[in-house]
DNA sequence: TTAGGGAGTGATAACGTTGTCATAATTGAA
DNA sequence: TTCAATTATGACAACGTTATCACTCCCTAA
């Protein structure tokens, strides 16, 4: 069994002290010419990779950043990831997916995370983003971190968002603008701090038009495919049919799709339905979505920036940073029928 | 700017030596039992937290195992990940993600990552799983890693597979045996092993059926959505239109779906499309997809655990562990019209 | 008693880097 | 030339663990 070459090895082949070898691996100046070439050359005869543990243990950045997301969104971070990527990659930095369970002691998880794994930060996806537990536990051991999409506290910490309640209220109002006035709105989880303001938003927009959505028109759902479902079954087997479905989110929406294909109502002619978040499953499902663009990449790779840059120079002081939403009209919406 | 507690801090706290902090931290025996609580407690106290870099330069596991994935991919290793995840949480281990651009120069990229980032094992999913530059590379760097779905050299090293020509029979035989006779199929892209199986496994089983399938119906792609919309554009425009469209994988059917939407031509009334793979949009898409199922998801989690046994105890010798496939019949295909 | 042995401790040396500082070699100006 | 500056190099410590081995106890069996 031969250990892998060191530092050392490759200074004994070059016949020259095991710090020039140093200095010449890390680019650094002072050294002759021909010294660095024979170097060179004996690290690649030797097949040399620096210890990455020992570069560690002198205080080097690992360059590995945490994402961090609740079990219960299994499999649907992926635009956060790629965005995350995207910008790791660039910066030759790694990331690692850390899934913990919200509904558990996250504190613990979080502690045992951060003492198997040297990370340079993490980013936080909603609802960590607004997790107190999550929070505190961060600024106790003091790691740096970036909220995604929280709701409070924009202050407290670098993070990242858009105006979820003015994101609805224009989706909303798109609606409105089509000609329907009988709206459902399938809510997200009360647990869920991106759930208030979309359903704040829905409501200003409806007040404002002088409507008054029926308390049989908003009906829960927990942000999962199968609630859409169930959402879509219960409004749409009603009397009082709304003539659009609101979903707070992309996947309860394609839910509702489901439940009407199911009922055989056929979309967008005998109901509209708009979802949230503008997911790749929206953009590309057999009946496009309409919905609102939350450019979740493009902030999880500004996250990852911030992230990134804290790591490499000072700490700025706590940013955040605004997004802009953008309404998404597409195939699942039209005027209503009698219209 | 203090730093943070060592063993060091912890022992003359306790007013211990350090190893006997050592001793106590990491469950050893031969320490009184009073010592070990006084210890436990200044550890407490101080907030300690044991210095991964310095764990690892002694030669302990990094707990860390890469997911490698090529670029073209992006987004689309939901599953993989999430079985490697799931196994990697009830261990105890990490995941880092990534992504690598196999058209560039493959072998540099895995260098980097490696000297970057101290890692357990790999995990290879397709199409890198064959990617001869990449095998070579982790074979001379001494890496351990899983393949995921390969095609060849299935003892070369340790992987996961199915037998995607035998699926793609199976699959073939259900259309036939709802009695289509004229089928289309979508192929995937020649660099990815997986493509030539599952059309060889279609041709087969057409041709047991005593049937040939025009060359015209054969039409090619590359595993992606649109892709996929352009196949069927291009098969569904036909005089001589497929009674049902085989794709080489759920992104490609999916866009099949998309494109005879867009033709007004109803599934799986007019008709019928088969994909492979099952993944989650398949399963959850507006029309549940038929399809192969291949359970990526347990054979990640089955990669994982083969890396993770392979770290705790002695590397056994190569093993290539089959997994059965699944028709999942559902909405998208039905008898042809005429039966 | 007294050796033998195990349980409980602690000194000290790794591990493979980077950082600090001293020294040797070279250059440049007087 | 000769001294001073600069450049090139090396010796050694430091980083925070775990591993090795020696040592001190105390208990037991001869």
């Amino acid at each position: 069994m031969n250990r892998s070459p060191t530092i050392k090895d490759v200074a004994s082949k070059a016949q020259v002290s095991f710090k020039t070898v140093s200095r010449v691996l890390n680019g650094e100046p002072h050294v002759r010419e021909s010294v660095r070439d024979r170097v060179l050359t004996a690290a690649d005869a030797l097949g040399y990779r620096p210890n990455i543990a020992a570069r560690g243990l002198t205080g080097a950045p690992s360059r590995l950043i945490g994402l961090l997301y609740d079990t219960a969104n299994y499999g649907f971070v992926t635009e956060a990831e790629i965005g995350a990527l995207l910008r790791c990659r660039e910066a030759g930095y790694h990331l690692a997916i850390e899934p913990v369970d919200a509904r558990d002691d996250v504190g613990q998880q979080i502690e045992h995370i951060l003492s198997s794994l040297r990370l340079d930060g993490l980013i936080l996806t909603p609802p960590l983003s607004d997790d107190p537990v999550v929070i505190a536990t961060l600024e106790r051991l003091k790691v740096r971190h970036v909220r995604v999409a929280p709701h409070a506290d924009r202050d407290r910490s670098p993070c990242v968002f858009i105006d979820d309640a003015e994101a609805a209220f224009a989706l909303t109002g798109y609606l409105l603008a089509l000609g329907h006035a009988t709206i459902g709105f399938v809510q997200g989880p009360p647990g869920h701090a991106a759930a208030g303001p979309r359903l704040a938003g829905f409501r200003r927009a409806m007040d404002q038009a002088g409507l008054v959505p029926s308390p049989d028109h908003v009906v829960p759902g927990d942000f999962t495919f199968e609630s859409g479902i169930q959402a879509g079954r219960r409004l749409l087997t009603r009397d009082d049919r709304p003539t659009a479905i609101f979903a707070a989110n992309d996947r309860m929406a394609l839910g509702v799709t489901a439940a009407a294909r199911e009922l055989g109502l056929s979309i967008p002619d005998a109901v509209s339905v708009a979802g949230f978040d503008d997911t790749w499953a929206a953009r590309r499902s057999w009946l496009p979505l309409t919905t609102v663009r939350q450019p979740i990449e493009e902030m999880c790779a500004a996250a990852t920036d911030m992230l990134i840059a804290a790591t490499a120079g000072e700490t700025p002081e706590p940013a955040a940073r605004g997004f802009d939403f953008q309404v998404m009209p597409r195939d699942s919406t039209a005027p209503p029928k009698g219209v």
